[in-house]
RNA sequence: GCGCCCGUAGCUCAGCUGGAUAGAGCACCCGCCUUCUAAGCGGGUGGUCGCAGGUUCGAAUCCUGCCGGGCGCACCA
């Protein structure tokens, strides 16, 4: 972020809020205002309020005793900003509402246009783990895993464009006991000759069926306790029949990262398996460090600093009473790979919210085992359990859950139909590889939207007609609006580009949309601290509805506008565009020329 | 029992580091396509912000209690 000169008049890269915010401040310390009294500057939500206002008079009128009011004056009386506002004024018990000169909101708009991506680089660059997915390899994916893989991606890719080194971790599960009989299975359809992609061509019903062989067959589920010790211990035949398993599960889980638009890749996989020589090894620290203790058989870290009120520490199996390992193990192992190993400075996992208490105990033992540095950030962002219209967990009809596979190709179809007959009513025609393509696009962003676009901490509503639908508050909405820019720039017959000169805030249209395009990089920065993509939905959207609002009361390309204005127009659109695209792309949402 | 999350319009959700008259989308009603793509724009109907106290200039937002829902709490992951 380059420091900000004051009055020089220039162009400043920082955020709207971070300028006035470090003019308020100055002039309050100079009207001898404790400096423990924040600006409070806050983008006006009344249209009557000025552009932004600054709340921080009251606050310190208190702090001081005096009338707010006059507090009011005083901070205005010290304030140098006339080359940023037209206009302070007082309002109520001591707002202090600011009206932005339009000159400089369009200096500022150039400025931005002339670097579009430096706004958002982040002056500390830092190595960041991000732990997301992490499907079970035993079961298809469902709705359920949507969340954490396109808000992990999400937040990946936002992380990657302010300049992070990133590294992703599909912690997929790959080593529960539960592969025994999944094997066992499997054996049996490769001895009668099948292929194992063919065997595992539907994961549920063939885990439906081991399952159900598990639990009527003695014989089997003897033999299936008997492939997780083998296969445990390193057994070569095993291992062979576990990879022939992994590759055809993962690569289900590939085709859907690939159709949903998501980065993860084959190198981003690290499951639960590749930490199986770490768990004893690991179990030995604990112990030796004192950390662990045989309970009832179990190998068991109990920790004081998750007690109860009673005063109970919380308990951590580490190892069960037979050996075995759990998932408290593996997750320590992972933790201390990657602070050790990968160097990360913070380390994201986006895993459900009822994973809670785990993560919480993983993260205590771990610094308190040392597996950790000081210095390394561990976040749980966790997200909410998906409901059924009920209000209570999720489930079809049949008790099942809905394939995610299903969704998106549901979604695809539908929007491709709906991309024909718009374009039929429009009267263009497009080829039939353009409309699978904007269908694909659509579809699937109109499926990403309706999850990125709600609170991620938030238990949610599972809906077939809210996922999949492609009016108001929705990706196509965002899309739409960026293939009416795309247009204008078609008919103009101009590079976007290659347009420059001043830019010209006249109506208010105008102006609300350069205001709210200059607050882009306020919103990418608090989601990198907060990985709340819904903030991302929200601005994109604001953005797309002050544009497509601008679009209808500013005429670009019409009779009697002058080439100035023009010019000036078609700058904000560009601005505009730039906005959307940096946007969706972060969101995984893909842009089109037309739609 | 203890802990975490949630309760805002008919439905789905924003808003919560306290700020002015609580906002969107869907649904419903009324307008707007000879003019840059109507997947759009403008207007309207619709609210005891679960309930009750408290903190203060000011509470949907912070605190306490209660009601209602979800989830988690020792060998599944």
């Amino acid at each position: 972020m380059t420091p900000f000169k004051p009055d020089s008049g220039q162009p400043d890269s920082s955020s709207i809020k971070v300028i006035l915010s470090e003019h308020f401040q100055r002039a309050m310390l100079a009207a001898g205002i404790p400096a423990e009294c924040g600006p409070h500057i806050a983008p006006s939500k009344k249209a009557g309020f000025g552009d932004y206002q600054a709340n921080g008079a009251m606050g310190a009128a208190k702090k001081m005793g005096k009338n707010p009011r006059e507090v009011a004056q005083l901070i205005i009386d010290q304030l140098d900003i006339v080359s940023i506002a037209e206009k302070t004024e007082i309002a109520g018990p001591g707002f202090i509402n600011i009206h932005l000169c339009n000159t400089w909101l369009a200096q500022q708009l150039v400025a931005f246009r002339n670097n579009p991506t430096d706004a958002f680089k982040t002056p500390q660059p830092q190595t960041i783990v991000v732990d997301y997915s992490a499907p079970n390899l035993a079961k298809e994916m469902h709705v359920g895993h949507l969340r954490s893989t396109i808000i992990g991606d999400a937040l990946v890719r936002l992380l990657e464009l302010q300049g992070h080194s990133v590294i992703r971790q599909n912690h997929v599960g790959d080593w529960g006991t539960q592969f025994g009989m999944l094997l066992v299975e499997l054996e049996s359809h490769l001895q009668g000759g099948e292929q194992a992609d063919l065997a595992l061509n539907d994961l549920e019903v063939f885990y439906q069926q081991s399952k159900k062989h598990f639990d009527e067959s003695e014989a089997f589920a003897n033999k299936a306790r008997d492939y997780v010790v083998k296969l445990q211990s390193g057994d070569t035949a095993m291992l062979k029949l576990w990879n022939a398993f992994r590759d055809t599960s993962l690569a289900h889980s590939q085709e859907i990262y690939n159709k949903l638009n998501v980065t993860l890749a084959p190198k981003d996989v690290r499951g639960e398996s590749a930490y199986n020589d770490d768990l004893s090894v690991l179990v030995t620290e604990l112990k030796d460090k004192n950390l662990a203790v045989e309970s009832q058989g179990a190998t068991v870290v109990f920790l004081d600093e998750l007690a109860d009120k009673e005063g109970n520490p919380s308990p951590v199996i580490i190892q069960k009473q037979g050996g075995g390992y759990l998932y408290a193990t593996s997750d320590l192992a992972a933790l201390r790979y990657r602070t050790n190993t990968l160097k990360a400075d913070r380390l994201l996992y986006f895993i459900d919210a009822r994973q809670s208490l785990h993560m919480q105990q993983v993260f205590t033992l771990a610094r308190k085992a040392q597996f950790t540095n000081e210095a390394t950030s561990l976040e749980h962002h966790a997200f909410g359990t998906m409901m059924g219209s009920d209000g209570k967990p999720f489930k079809t009809r049949d008790g099942g859950t809905v394939k995610l596979a299903d969704l998106l190709d549901e979604a695809i179809v539908r929007a491709e139909k709906l991309v024909r007959s718009r374009s039929e009513e429009k009267g263009f025609s497009l080829s039939e590889p353009e409309y699978q393509e904007i269908g694909r696009k659509v579809g699937i962003g109109a499926v990403k939207y309706a999850d990125l676009s709600k609170t991620r901490t938030n238990d949610y509503i599972f809906n077939w007609e809210t996922m999949l639908s492609f009016e108001g508050n929705t990706a196509p909405y965002l899309q739409y609006a960026y293939t009416r820019i795309q247009s204008i720039f078609r008919k103009a017959e101009v590079n976007p580009e290659q347009i420059t000169g001043d830019i010209v805030l006249t109506q208010t249209d105008e102006k609300t949309l350069a205001i709210k395009l200059l607050q882009s990089a306020e919103v990418i920065e608090q989601i990198s601290h907060d990985a709340y993509p819904h903030l991302l939905c929200n601005y994109l959207y604001d953005v797309a509805s002050l544009y497509m609002r601008f679009y209808e009361s500013c005429p670009i390309l019409k009779d009697g506008v002058s080439e100035a204005e023009k010019n000036s127009r078609l700058q904000l659109c560009d601005a505009t565009a730039a906005i959307l695209k940096m946007g969706l792309e972060i969101l995984g949402i893909e842009v089109m020329e037309r739609m």
